[in-house]
DNA sequence: GTCTATAGGGCGATAGAC
DNA sequence: GTCTATCGCCCTATAGAC
């Protein structure tokens, strides 16, 4: 279906607001916690280079940490769990799930997954955002396995164990020279424990 | 070396100042956050309730968050990885590590932690916190397991996966019904971690 | 202790599209 | 008329600076 803002921008008019705010507040806040840090940023800073005022900031962001936070890992996550073989083994549910998340950032994205990334390592109030997000996850696969018919015991167990991997793998992604795209990482992890846990 | 408020404690009088101030903050917000909430209380409350000044309050902590997360559990861990036997195996470590931190809840400690987890369930911004202080259990694992000799990749993996299984032990003491204490569970964790990642 | 900047919420006004 | 995105000005509490 056609919105209003495709057929302005077909017409290729200006309307009374630039397009994409959400889209500018986003780019703008990466750029100005990147040059300056996040704690010398002010929203009206990040307001004002997408051309908008503060107020509206907080109507696209609930706070200025979740600027950073507005990717589509979770309906991936949700949807990798909803179409999950109903055979499959709890680990592998949350194994299809992490590389359902893994999935969001294909190679192309490492060069601006890593500058948000360096943004984050060097802000405690944004890693903290991470981690509930993350942790979130884990909550989703819990829910999911026990949907499932799992014992509460071991959908918690993988749940967050998936998660743990997910963020190793991720880690890794980050860290090293790109030869393994994340799916390749997060497939490894998953291998790994095995061999961590048996050793 | 004798410290203003060990004479005190000797000499049994009241001196100008109500003894520790620090825990009286801690306690007055625990009671707070959980009567009305951790947003509808106000650091001058806190303070208020405890007989001190809002100004008192940001010496003793350096946030409204910090006031229930001022537990002695990031020495344990750190003590338990520099004590933990050179023969051990990666997961070993990980798995001492964390039932050191178990060690800091005793069963009598049940009641304050069960009423203080109702209160960080409650509160997303408490739940950040939290995560960041497990999160900081996860390097302080990693660093130790990496400074041992073992491999980066088994380092992480093994320090992600400790903080997760003690993650599920935790809530299990707190949902269950005081039966197990948490060191049992800790460890039946990572036993069932075994079951899991082999079946 | 005092002062101040900033986060973030409430509410109403405005200006288009339909 | 309704709906939606933006702005403006109010406010309080946090937390850091002095």
């Amino acid at each position: 279906m056609m919105t209003v803002a495709d057929i302005v921008g077909r017409i290729g008019r200006v309307a009374r607001w630039e397009p994409d705010a959400r889209g500018r507040l986003a780019e703008a806040a990466l750029e100005l916690y990147a040059e300056r840090g996040y704690e010398q940023t002010t929203v009206a800073d990040i307001a004002g280079r997408a051309g908008l005022t503060e107020r509206t900031f907080f109507r696209h962001y609930a706070d200025k940490r979740e600027v950073l936070f507005g990717g589509p890992m979770p309906e991936l996550v949700e949807a990798a769990l909803r179409e999950a073989p109903a055979g499959e083994g709890a680990l592998a549910v949350g194994r299809l799930a992490m590389l359902a998340a893994a999935g969001a950032l294909p190679p192309e994205r490492r060069p601006f997954a890593r500058k948000r990334q360096a943004v984050i390592d060097a802000t405690p109030a944004l890693q903290e955002r991470e981690l509930l997000k993350l942790d979130s996850f884990a909550r989703l696969i819990d829910r999911a396995l026990t949907a499932r018919g799992e014992e509460p015991a071991v959908s918690r167990i993988v749940a967050e164990t998936s998660v743990a991997l997910f963020k190793v793998a991720f880690a890794a992604w980050i860290d090293g020279d790109g030869g393994n795209d994340l799916t390749t990482l997060t497939e490894g992890a998953f291998v790994a424990l095995g061999r961590v846990s048996a050793g």
